[in-house]
DNA sequence: CCGATTAGACAACATTGTTGTCCATCACAA
DNA sequence: TTGTGATGGACAACAATGTTGTCTAATCGG
């Protein structure tokens, strides 16, 4: 019927969007309008332990130079701070700052209560089932997103 | 535990992105190796009825001079026609080639594959379920994708 | 017939990505 | 110790999409 698998797919595209775009609405409101989606997963890849612009850039399957293009963005912004790296005169070490790891912290928040909400939707068994399916699916550790443009984007947030 | 709401975003996106990945290199093989998911939707909205670049601007909500440039680009490649409206000497109206069909028909099968692997992965009630709680959750249609970017991006086709 | 709306096109620019190139620095081995 | 190769970072040029703003031509409404 009418369960097609391109429909499976838009699925999961609108789930996320749904989700994603009112995580990045409720940030601005709360008064982090500079930050993307990318900007928040680039800065948990930072926290995580990426602390070079080339590292980073391989956490998150993009090029060196886009890796460090966005880590100038961060850092203009005020979510990073760039330090040389006393052991390597190449490198300049990067860290997230505290708006940083504010804005990371209203993040996880956030998202973790549009979960909640979907909870009290579905119910918390169903959530956990839904859970389950795309872990199998798509395997525990879907970090992996070299997913470019649009994750940037501005939403529509005045008006 | 570790399902946190960010995780649950993650997933559907990896889910979203392993099949469209898949579907798009997929196509590349069968010989439409210039398409991208954002031409095999905007195609679809056209077959639907967006008969014009304003209107497939409104449809896919982007704005009208995006939509234009999308019309274009698929022109060139074949996937539709353009012939001046007799009835409004302003317009151009759209319409679907052959191949524009042909692709379309492509990707349905090759999603409709890609849906069926997954019903071998965790079996048919389970992807229904999937699919069930999906639904209520994003809504039936989540056609409404007013994603940029990333859908057209090129995926590593070769090497 | 005239003003408002609409379709399409052009230009300028923002965002994010890619490749290619270059230089300084580090690591390692001869 | 020194030479060679790998690595980090930066710059430039370009591609793909999107946005706004502006303009012209055609249609529509009164």
């Amino acid at each position: 019927m009418s369960r097609s698998g391109a429909n499976l797919a838009l699925l999961m595209l609108g789930g996320f969007r749904s989700l994603v775009d009112a995580a990045t609405i409720e940030l601005a409101n709360r008064g982090y309008d500079d930050v993307r989606p990318l900007h928040d997963f680039a800065l948990r890849a930072v926290a995580a332990g990426a602390d070079s612009a080339s590292e980073l850039g391989r956490r998150m399957s993009v090029t060196k130079q886009a890796a460090a293009r966005t880590v100038a963005t961060l850092e203009e912004r005020g979510y990073v701070v760039r330090t040389p790296d006393p052991a390597d005169a190449r490198r300049m070490r990067i860290e997230v700052s505290d708006r940083g790891f504010a804005v990371l912290q209203e993040g996880e928040g956030i998202f973790d209560d549009l979960r909640t909400q979907w909870q009290q939707r579905i119910g918390p068994e169903k959530l956990a089932e839904l859970e389950s399916l795309l872990t199998e699916l798509v395997g525990p550790q879907p970090v992996r997103f070299d997913t470019p443009g649009w994750l940037a984007r501005d939403l529509g947030e005045s008006t």
